[in-house]
DNA sequence: ATAGTAATGGACAAAACTGTCCAATAAGTA
DNA sequence: TACTTATTGGACAGTTTTGTCCATTACTAT
């Protein structure tokens, strides 16, 4: 569904956001361990999620990634998806045709759109503290 | 969301099952030309289908390709994505841990596995007869 | 039997995705 | 300023997906 580095990308975001809320910083390596991510790869992605002001990222030493208490709040998971993969699994035709849209749409058009849209709304309506708040109380881990 | 693959074997599908209603057996090159796509590569994927039993392929002069009577009528678009791309979309993690199960679940997974079972149940409940249908009534395209 | 036709299977090539390595950059501390 | 630390960015390698080419196989018709 998602792409692997959507989901590192994912889980990296979900860790990074309960140190946030502790105010802590987390360095590249750390994020990585803690999520069972290849570090190298994970830099790239950390850096696609700063570009896409999704987290921020400081240099130098007491340097690392957070996330603004701003932004915190409101983050869901639709724009790391966004941020991480674009936004084709949202708006592209089920049977990959180019010049399907709404007044000339392919034959999966409907139902289609129909599951991508349930997606969307899921995916908007579930907050980064809603998903670490299960990594908290333990009903849910990120690694492996 | 589907495979390259996949969403040529899907348009694939759905020509076929509407030549072989008409009991038309149709080629390789008219199936590419019928859905626009690479015609060696579409090879290799009706060859897919043809493993798993969703169509049906003979060689030689007056040789082609065709979905039986039998299965025509209940032939639907899992079983055609599974024939390509596996299951793995409708039973994998969101967040891409394999150690994830309903008992020690990742943060995400209730969630998403709604979602996941909202497309397979619209794949089960989608009808290739259903999507010929739209084609042939002009409600619908499989080209570009 | 033979020639012609159409799918098959294997090898290969290009592109995208995943992953690694390392020098450069930016920032903090002494 | 010099040194250390941590992210950044560029080049590169491996793997998977996508796509191509061609000889072989199976079949039909003459």
């Amino acid at each position: 569904m998602f792409s692997k580095a959507c989901e590192y990308g994912i889980r990296s975001a979900i860790y990074i956001a309960g140190q946030s809320m502790q105010s802590r910083k987390v360095g590249l390596k750390e994020v990585a361990k803690e999520i069972d991510s290849p570090e190298a790869y994970t830099s790239k992605i950390l850096q696609k999620l700063t570009k896409g002001n999704v987290i921020i990222s400081e240099k130098g030493p007491t340097g690392g990634f957070t996330i603004s208490n701003d932004s915190i709040k409101t983050l869901n998971l639709a724009a790391i998806v966004i941020a991480i993969d674009g936004d084709a699994i949202f708006k592209g035709c089920g049977l990959g045709l180019k010049k399907c849209n709404e007044k000339k749409p392919c034959p999966l058009h409907h139902k289609f759109k129909a599951v991508r849209n349930d997606l969307y709304n899921m995916l908007t309506a579930t907050s980064i503290i809603e998903l670490y708040g299960k990594i908290d109380d333990g009903s849910g881990f990120l690694k492996r």
